[in-house]
RNA sequence: GGGCGGUUAGCUCAGCUGGAAGAGCGCCUCCCUUACAAGGAGGAAGUCACAGGUUCAAGUCCUGUACCGCCCACCA
């Protein structure tokens, strides 16, 4: 035990942390071992990119598993937390990358073993990093069976999963319309386009008929795809265009001679009602393409410039050409007019660069029959989203699923697993290194050099880290993982491939409960971004703050369903309260007395002897209702309410009432008093504790070890549960009159002014019924209101120079020598008055109200009555006041 | 175009199943009272966006409107 008077004053969070982070981990109590007599809860962390650092998104929503890991390692179920890292193929490949490029190198200048190499070397330093970040987030989660997507082991489930879907016919390779990212030069899946509203035009171009002189005008906001048009599209029913269906118009630039053709897909009323159909870059038209048989003609290349298609423009960017087609149309004089216009054009997610939708030889995923399974799981409620209206969401997209491009000319990621014959040009899907082609036997094999979507491992997350394909202990054990917490953003990314992947290959939804937690925005609720220049970094935070300030702020903001704004101020408020309880423990190890830990029965034993004083009775009552909220509220992730009633429990409750209360026992020279109360104090501060550590980690570790204990940590002892029997309702109800009392008398004495270091004498006056208690109150109350003399009197003698009060319990007459502001008196009593005359009437008014009095139930009716009395008679004690005030 | 969320104190937000409006910060007054000035005591401050409806009773449930934000779709 710490020597008690080197505690210091201030918690200092850093040097505390530190120490209880390693000795955590270096005693293993993290670690999952498998108990079958346990329950189990398992959680795996949604694996970290190894691209950057940690952010306030990774702060939250690693808090909140660790506050769900903790309390239930607490609560005595067999809990694993399962952590690691995703390899993130396009977004390592990006920032390794740029590196590169500032070094004024290129990844094609290496060869693809070179960069390879390069990549893990950043990938290793990038994952200590960010995973010692995560530790210093007090993570409690079990570092012995940490992963990575492109471990041996992982990537063996992700060949396995391929070839087993591609023998299904759930993956299939083909020539479709995709998403191109010119500078990345990788197909991406439509999830990875964000579409952004830009300011451009719409271009209305002619396009001469071929037998007459007529021309027709279709509008663009792409002019340089017109090089692929291979048709141009009417409206079946359009009246303007309906004869000119089957006839040929020429394509300016290009002379190409393309049909008119019909398709219900026009929108009549948007531009001329003709659309030029590119089924090379344009998805609409593809699809329009598909349905009429129409070449495709690809003049946009993989590089962002025109092909060998588009003739003399060969070779110049997409955008040059596009300028230099209006200036030629222009010549020509086939430019009808052009309107500024703003449309939505996509963004490759990772570098923001224009995605070009071409036409491109990739593999996919069918997703649509993997999609049913899940609704229906969803639908079973075999899994459940937290809030409820994320399965909407889920629905909506899984209902309306299109199949998944999970082809990605990159080089970092898992190579698929698919080798082309040289000879018979024939593919051979396998787990391993195949040696022959399959087909003709031959050897000349080279494999596919795409790598997977970077998406793909990680749906696989929940059962190949735990081993699969292999059928370990682990996986038999925690399959299903009992929560997901993880952000709205990767709902589709993530979560729905999970349960995609998860039923077909596990049987079973990969895990019970999805919690979604918002987003962590900035203090005015803007997203944070590097260009708005309000990024808070965690790391800075936590040195300044504390990770137990941090997290605390993080779960109290956490309402289920919303962002989060992201308040300094306000943490600054919850670090206050980090100290506080660092205060409240140091103050309690100052007196105490005795070295044994305390317990349950050592508390129901002095429950029953009938010795507890009031504030113990109230305190240990208040406990039993906390204990009960906070296990409810977990259990149903509302992160917020908990750590708001904890915070208030400890505070207010505890610190200001109960210690303050106590503190007169303490100071006592009887020593069975003092022994009685600080034993009692100690295991409410132990209780609590207990209750703030999955929130708190760090300081709550500290004090426990502070206080007489073994060695072991606050990780293993048992959440508290509620003790119904312990909840006192006498006491609770006295506690309230005492405390309107004693704050009562508090506000007369700081209204009038009076030195709050003052002791003074008090008249109280009260009915017979609570005599008895305030005698027994009587010295608590002039502790707690700063008092010397009390009087116990039937009625209040009228003496000039007092200041008159009320309350429920008794009314009181401070004495003071000297003179009263009689003025401010009058008007504080003013005041009180026509508080309580509105009432009163809003009260009546409901009580005349023959139908509340009928049908509102019992207790309610019953509660309004006592509260209407109970204000009359204030009011009358009131009046009375003012009227004995001298006339001023 | 479809969907979701928000609108409560000066600021940022809680308020779950409808029964006398809360927190943090800020503001005002007094106090360094031997746990804590990152503290203590007290105080001021809200017609809960608007309009209807259900109900004995609505910040809370229903309908509509306005404004703000987000997601999905992508009419060329």
């Amino acid at each position: 035990m710490a020597d008690n008077r080197s505690i210091p004053k201030l918690y200092d969070p850093v040097a505390v942390e530190e120490k209880w982070c390693s000795w955590w981990e270096e005693h293993g109590f993290a670690r999952a071992e498998i108990d079958a007599s346990k329950p189990y809860y398992s959680i795996v962390l949604p694996p970290p990119n190894v691209t950057g650092s940690l952010h306030m998104g990774h702060a939250l929503n690693i808090t909140l598993q660790d506050v769900l890991i903790r309390w239930k390692r607490m609560q005595g179920f067999d809990v694993l937390w399962l952590p690691g890292t995703d390899h993130a193929g396009i977004a390592t490949q990006n920032v390794v990358e740029r590196r590169l490029a500032e070094e004024g190198r290129q990844r094609t200048d290496l060869g693809r073993e070179q960069f390879e190499k390069i990549v893990w070397d950043w990938k290793d330093k990038a994952e200590e990093d960010i995973l010692n970040q995560v530790r210093r987030l007090g993570c409690s989660c079990d570092w012995s069976r940490q992963r990575f997507t492109l471990d041996e082991g992982l990537s063996r489930a992700v060949r396995e999963v391929f070839v087993r879907l591609y023998e299904d016919g759930l993956i299939y390779r083909g020539e479709y319309l995709v998403n191109w990212c010119p500078r990345c030069t990788t197909a991406i899946s439509d999830l990875e386009v964000e579409y952004k509203p830009v300011p451009g035009k719409l271009w209305y171009i002619r396009y001469p008929l071929e037998m007459s002189g007529d021309v027709l005008v279709v509008a663009t906001t792409r002019p340089e795809t017109m090089l692929g048009d291979t048709a141009v599209a009417v409206h079946p029913h359009d009246e303007r265009y309906k004869r000119l269906v089957g006839s040929t118009v020429v394509l300016p630039l290009v002379d190409r001679k393309i049909p008119v053709i019909a398709d219900d897909f026009v929108d009549q009323e948007f531009g001329t009602g003709t659309v030029k159909i590119t089924p090379g870059h344009d998805p609409n038209d593809f699809e329009a393409g598909r349905r009429h048989q129409l070449p495709i003609v690809k003049v946009i290349g993989e590089d962002g410039c025109m092909t060998q298609e588009a003739g003399v423009y060969a070779g110049m960017d997409r955008y040059e050409a596009r300028d230099k087609i209006i200036t030629d149309l222009q010549g020509q004089e086939l430019i009808e007019q052009v309107q500024e216009y703003d449309h939505n054009v996509g963004q490759c997610q990772r570098c923001e660069t224009v995605v070009e939708p071409l036409v491109s030889k990739q593999w996919f995923v069918k997703a649509k029959p993997l999609a049913e399974v899940t609704v229906e799981a969803v639908k079973a409620k075999r899994t459940v989203f937290v809030p409820e209206n994320y399965e909407r969401i889920y629905f909506e997209w899984m209902n309306n699923i299109h199949d998944w491009c999970i082809s990605r000319q990159l080089w970092w990621g898992h190579r698929i697993p698919a080798w082309y014959c040289g000879d018979c040009q024939k593919l051979t899907v396998a787990r391993e290194v195949p040696s022959n082609c399959e087909y003709c036997q031959s050897n000349s094999l080279e494999q596919e050099t795409d790598v997977l979507d970077t998406w793909f491992s990680s749906a696989l997350w929940p059962f190949s880290t735990m081993g699969w394909p292999d059928q370990t202990t682990d996986l038999e054990r925690y399959y299903p993982t009992t929560t997901l917490v993880t952000g709205f953003d990767i709902i589709f990314f993530w979560v729905a491939r999970m349960m995609m992947m998860g039923l077909k290959f596990m049987n079973d939804v990969p895990f019970r409960t999805v919690h979604i937690n918002g987003l962590v925005r900035d203090e005015k609720g803007k997203k944070m971004s590097k260009s708005r220049g309000n990024v808070i970094n965690p790391l800075q935070v936590m040195d300044e703050y504390g990770t137990d300030a941090m997290r605390f702020t993080l779960a109290v903001m956490a309402t289920p369903g919303t962002d989060i704004p992201f308040s300094i101020s306000r943490m600054a408020g919850y670090r206050a309260f980090c100290n506080k309880i660092w205060n409240a423990g140091r103050f309690l190890l100052l007196n105490l007395e005795s070295q044994e830990p305390t317990s349950k029965d050592e508390m129901d034993t002095l429950k029953k002897s009938k010795q507890l004083n009031l504030g113990e009775r109230w305190i240990l009552s208040r406990l039993q209702r906390v204990i009960s909220d906070t296990n409810d509220n977990l259990e149903k992730f509302r992160f917020h309410e908990v750590s708001n009633a904890l915070y208030h429990f400890f505070w207010h409750d505890f610190c200001d009432w109960f210690v303050e209360y106590a503190k007169l026992n303490m100071t006592s020279v009887d020593l069975e008093k003092k022994n009685r109360t600080c034993r009692v104090a100690l295991y409410v501060l132990e209780e609590s504790l207990k209750l703030l550590h999955p929130f708190i980690p760090f300081i709550t570790e500290e004090l426990w070890h502070a206080l007489p204990h073994s060695g072991d940590s606050l990780m293993q002892t048992r959440y508290p549960v509620a003790c119904s029997q312990w909840v006192d309702v006498e006491a609770e109800e006295q506690m309230v009159g005492f405390q309107e009392l004693v704050t009562k008398i508090r506000t007369a004495r700081s209204e009038n002014n009076i030195d709050p270091r003052k002791r003074i004498p008090i008249e109280l006056a009260c009915q017979q019924e609570s005599k008895s208690f305030l005698e027994w109150q009587i010295d608590p109350i002039k502790s707690l209101a700063h008092l010397d003399q009390v009087e116990l009197v039937s009625h209040l003698t009228i003496q000039e120079g007092q200041i008159r009060g009320v309350s429920q319990l008794a009314d009181f007459a401070l004495t003071l020598g000297d003179i009263i502001d009689v003025k401010s008196e009058r008007h504080r009593l003013t005041q009180q008055i026509s508080r309580n005359e509105d009432n009163v009437q809003r009260l009546q008014k409901q009580l005349q109200n023959s139908e509340f009095v009928n049908k509102a139930p019992e207790n309610v009716v019953a509660t309004v009555r006592e509260r209407h009395a109970e204000t009359v008679e204030q009011l009358e004690k009131l009046r009375e006041k003012l009227d004995e005030l001298p006339q001023s």
